[in-house]
DNA sequence: TAACAAATTTTACGCGTGATAAATTTTAAT
DNA sequence: ATTAAAATTTATCACGCGTAAAATTTGTTA
């Protein structure tokens, strides 16, 4: 590394010995242009370590290098994790992710694709809130700009949508409880703040049909993200109040089964799926902290690694045909059982 | 709203009957121009929905309005929260937050800072790795760009640390498990990535030095940021053999606490305080899920918005009168005790 | 009302890159 | 060696805004 100070594009097209607008072109692409001038291109760069200026870069591109991720709540673990997947498949791919927060705030997802706009992002991944979100402005945000949504659906908007198959999912799980022990009770909130809640209840309620057993639903009121603090103290009610028909209660996610699994823990209930037990309780989602609850949980491992290279996959060939605009696509991937101690 | 469609700061200039520079002022900070011209601005923003072009706007401004924010692992909920409580108090004071994940590897917090290079940030607030960091990169970038570290410190780097005083907390949970039984074992990871970890240690040691107890320290093989996992396998084989010398244990983090816990219940520990338990396990930084294991967890609460909101405003208060390179300024918490059933 | 300082406007230029067309060179194939 | 295709060079403009200096207006004070 030299410490002569290369300022800008000009010069280092200088010292490399080739021409500015073919370093140009490199930069944008390397596969652009001829190998032996790539090889001189990155001695130079070995040597002269110089940096494209971002915003000059960008000021003219109709659009950049930029890829959008947006995710509900970074401090729900799951989003969190598909988050880092979806940067990193970015990454591979030559790409700058950026990737957002809505705190759980609704307002802040329409806030975050503005701040997105002024990006000129090549594309957005959105998990959006679903029914909390402002439909319109994530409608017209994808008449200009790429999206791919995942984790929840809007429907007809985006160019497609990655998730988990809901109805598989649920059905694999009401079906492992009704042959190991009574069939499962359903738990959930009142008011999901997610789409997938209401396909889930939808899917419990036509697989335990299909079993030949009466739904049971039981809803926590409660808003907000503090869905363990909903699972712990509305669950818990209904615990104490003995109000769950049978000694198997399925939570429509994994948070809430873990403060349904805090109280009961609490009440004295010996969770598990063995003989002296009380109580089985099952989740959804294999939350990373699932494997660590006492007992660890039984749920539904959904395909975080496959949703999330699917979701950018989908979303890279849709930049590179731009012409076809084909049909929107839904691509649902199943769950798999993961058996553990707690039913 | 209008529909006419203003393409650049000119034409707004035009349609709101200001001169351009006046407007580039405006929104450079609005509070510089004449409170008459403000009103004709924001007048003519709400008819015409224009936004300037970020990145003509920063290409030649010398520092911009973006804040860096670079964290060893959004995966882990400590750093997610405390992400999140820095993104809003940033965004209230006028500037835009950039939240960068290392995602577990120094490499990356490298690569991160690079990046925010690039982006001329006014400011960044870096959670290092510590050890693991690269020092003489992060040294390096702190004499570019105003740089305020949290949560772990790094010896003179950077230009204000803010953290939480691992003497005071461990030494008050240390007390607080030797008034109310056996004195505690101590539990962590052989090679810690982080600083913080080392000063807990050290600050057991004198704690129980002070309260006339023999130190006892168990240290976990493993690597990574698998911080259960590791709790639960290496802290399990720990209990299976009846090493701890004591029936407490205080553990490094809520972290480690947890994977223990969970292997205590699978050997059938009675895990709690009260006379018919066979152990008492504790923790430090009140996970967000601690309250919520089985039985909850006894810890230390670092206090997360005290820390987010002086190392922010640290950084702002640097930007403001640049002058002044006061000494470098380092602010500790104090962790609070919180007790649960754990211990 | 005159004088004056502060705020604003005008004017003019620069930033670092993208993009394009025409001219030239290099490469690969015949 | 010839030739067509591909890559590069040259030259020039555009992008949208920051910024500085000079000229002008505005509001305030004596």
């Amino acid at each position: 590394m030299v410490q002569s100070k290369i300022r800008n594009m000009e010069e280092f097209a200088a010292v490399s010995g080739i021409s500015r607008p073919t370093v140009s072109k490199y930069f944008n692409d390397p596969d652009s242009v001829r190998a032996s001038t790539r090889e001189k291109i990155e001695a130079a760069l070995k040597k002269h370590d110089y940096h494209p200026n971002v915003f000059a870069m960008n000021q003219n591109r109709r659009t950049t290098k930029n890829i959008g991720v947006v995710v509900p709540n970074l401090a729900d673990p799951f989003f969190s994790e598909i988050g880092r997947r979806v940067e990193l498949a970015c990454i591979d791919a030559g790409f700058s992710p950026i990737l957002l927060s809505s705190h759980g705030d609704p307002e802040l997802e329409r806030s975050n694709l503005n701040s997105l706009r002024s990006l000129k992002p090549a594309g957005v991944l959105l998990a959006p809130f679903g029914r909390m979100s402002d439909e319109a402005s994530v409608k017209a945000f994808s008449e200009d700009i790429p999206l791919v949504l995942f984790d929840a659906n809007m429907p007809d908007i985006g160019q497609a949508f990655v998730g988990t198959d809901n109805f598989q999912s649920v059905n694999l799980i009401v079906e492992y409880l009704c042959r190991s022990g009574e069939p499962p009770c359903f738990f959930e909130m009142k008011n999901p703040m997610n789409p997938n809640a209401n396909k889930r209840r939808q899917a419990y309620v036509e697989s335990m049909e299909r079993h030949g057993h009466e739904p049971k639903i039981h809803q926590a009121e409660g808003e907000g993200w503090n869905f363990e603090e909903i699972g712990s103290t509305e669950g818990g009610r209904l615990l104490s109040s003995k109000a769950f028909e049978t000694n198997t209660i399925l939570c429509s996610n994994d948070r809430l089964a873990i403060g349904l699994l805090a109280s009961a823990y609490g009440q004295g209930y010996r969770v598990g799926h063995s003989a002296e037990c009380h109580l089985r309780i099952a989740g959804h989602d294999d939350h990373p902290f699932a494997q660590f609850t006492c007992p660890p949980l039984t749920t539904i491992a959904q395909n975080y690694e496959a949703i999330a290279n699917r979701a950018v996959g989908e979303l890279f060939a849709m930049l590179e045909n731009k012409a076809s605009a084909t049909d929107r696509v839904e691509t649902l991937f199943e769950g798999r059982l993961i058996m553990r101690g707690s039913a």
